[in-house]
DNA sequence: TTGTATGCGTTATCAC
DNA sequence: GTGATAACGCATACAA
């Protein structure tokens, strides 16, 4: 920049002034310092800019796993929204090495990122690590919320959605329904609970009839869960399966695949979040649209709005997307004979 | 800083020697020291350090689309290599917005970014821009490399996968062979490419009887292949397609769906990459397995090692890891009785 | 309108 | 062993 202002026969603030028009300066010497800029190949140094500015034009991003599409298109929503502002995004997936709270509050100060888009995942923890963190700088969440704490969040409409996509697989006929469910902890699985049992409550069927798998939202869970829910070939079997999720959804299509069970002639299954495979399974999976991306661009635009002052960052603000009902062949009216005992009854 | 000296009644360079031990200090000072940092809740300042060291511990990731989970893993290999050293990674996924070449000089200069690791998409502009990138600073590609340009990379052995997986088609008896290409600019694509031609030399089969769609790696791109070539039902149609990547292959799985053909009975089906949908399609489609997670790491290692000086920068430095043939139902031997032409000549 | 001077929080080079 | 002190590259209050 010295260099800069040499070559240009102008100061360093002159230089300076023109780089981010933060002060008034004649055309003539304008025109010579961005030639100057030009010439020299000169680029500006960040790391000096965030020392003397405190602010660095990066956000951090905590995601909890990149392989599940959902998330990585999340990511892609930030990402691009930080773009379009010219800032930079800082990965974290934890999911590799364990991080703990401390690290990530030492992260978001000691390198003076402008904030944090946090998209929680399965484990625990979160309250705290959202508490450390939303005192250490600027936070929003996406995907999910912390209940008794509001931080500003971007979701989609969950509930209304799995009480859709409910509502869709009762009036097939199910009436033996089972739930292949998330962390208890999370919000988004408490909610597509609330959803799934306002529309059973609909059709008057109690909770208590509907076995409740808690899963991890990683495929394997979904097998294990079918393994469970499934086990037993009796009249009592669920005739459908609700998962909170695509990739259990999926976990549970290899559990059917592997048992031998016909999907949706034995059973039908529900997923949710609609990803990419969703519609290239065999049949192709029912589900509830969420708009993963936009969510995530929202979920950074909102961040930036936070951090420009132009909200409140301790306001309850949060920001609900609108998901929407997927249907395809997973769903189709229950068979009961083609349950193993009324094929025994015929057999006989 | 000052306020841990003063706390600790040292001077500041004192301070500074414990927390990278670049001095000597005495047992007690440093305690005292450490009790302060703890006690005022001290977190160093990142941008001071750097501006100071030049040295930023981050590197970037440019990386094509995250929707893509092979991508995807990689970036999580990356990640995880980042993190056992503790150093950040920022993300670039360039499809959002246009980035020109000089955006990512600028990127690793002006950050300060330690390296890059580059793993290029489907566009072309690839060459001029690692050949900036390598200019500006160390550079280590995964998955791809470029020809002419050397700069150290991390790649599977596609060339053998190629092969292995065309070799198993052939001898399963195919014939009649079409290959759906990612785009030409991409080594991966032509190391693939003459893998298959490897295999379909030893069958003898000449490459012009072989159709080659040339396609961008999006599952869009594969249903396009399909259409295109199975779309004369003569006794010419391919009775089983190549697909470099699964994304594509996925496509051709759409398009088969809705063109009412069957998989394998129609036409088999070969994919790479092995992302984790290639196992829950149905049928399972018939892959090569390439160790993404294990690339990102090891190229975000291999950077960290060029960085360090550990490699020469300009060396040929390249790291192959072997890939594996995954057999799922989607390749059987073909069936002749149910191509169409057949089909009339049993009617009749 | 333009230049000068100071400080941002660290590290590193010296003397002590 | 330890402590002043000078950069690092930039932004800005202030003087000119």
């Amino acid at each position: 920049m010295k260099d800069v202002a040499q070559h240009a026969n102008v100061s360093l603030s002159t230089v300076s002034y023109v780089l981010n028009d933060s002060g008034p300066v004649g055309k003539a010497r304008r025109a010579r310092v961005l030639d100057a800029v030009r010439v020299l190949g000169y680029t500006p140094n960040e790391s000096a800019r965030r020392l003397r500015t405190k602010s660095a034009a990066t956000i951090g991003l905590i995601v909890p796993d990149l392989s599940n599409q959902f998330f990585a298109l999340v990511a892609e929503g930030v990402e691009s929204a930080a773009a379009s502002r010219d800032a930079l995004v800082v990965l974290c997936a934890p999911e590799a090495i364990d991080r703990t709270t401390e690290y990530y509050v030492r992260l978001l100060r000691s390198q003076s990122l402008d904030g944090l888009v946090y998209l929680p995942g399965g484990d625990g923890m979160t309250l705290n690590l959202a508490l450390a963190l939303a005192e250490a700088g600027p936070v929003v969440m996406v995907d999910e919320r912390i209940r008794g704490f509001d931080v500003p969040s971007v979701v989609a409409d969950s509930r209304s959605g799995a009480r859709q996509i409910a509502e869709h697989v009762l009036s097939q006929g199910h009436r033996r329904i089972a739930i292949v469910g998330g962390p208890e902890a999370l919000w988004t699985s408490e909610q597509r609970l609330a959803g799934y049992r306002e529309a059973l409550a609909g059709f008057r069927i109690p909770p208590k009839d509907v076995p409740h798998f808690v899963g991890d939202h990683r495929e394997e869970s979904g097998t294990r869960a079918a393994a469970q829910l499934l086990a037993e070939s009796g009249a009592d079997r669920p005739t459908a399966l609700l998962c909170v999720n695509d990739l259990m959804a999926m976990g549970v299509y290899r559990y059917c695949r592997e048992a031998g069970l016909r999907i949706p002639e034995d059973v039908s299954v529900a997923g949710f979040d609609d990803i990419t495979v969703a519609g290239l399974l065999s049949p192709g999976l029912t589900t509830v649209r969420q708009p993963a991306r936009e969510m995530g661009f929202q979920a950074a635009n909102l961040l930036f709005d936070v951090i420009d002052g132009r909200e409140a960052t301790d306001d309850e603000m949060v920001l609900t997307l609108p998901t929407e009902l997927i249907r395809r062949g997973s769903v189709s009216p229950p068979h009961p004979d083609d349950d193993e005992a009324p094929v025994q009854g015929i057999g006989a």
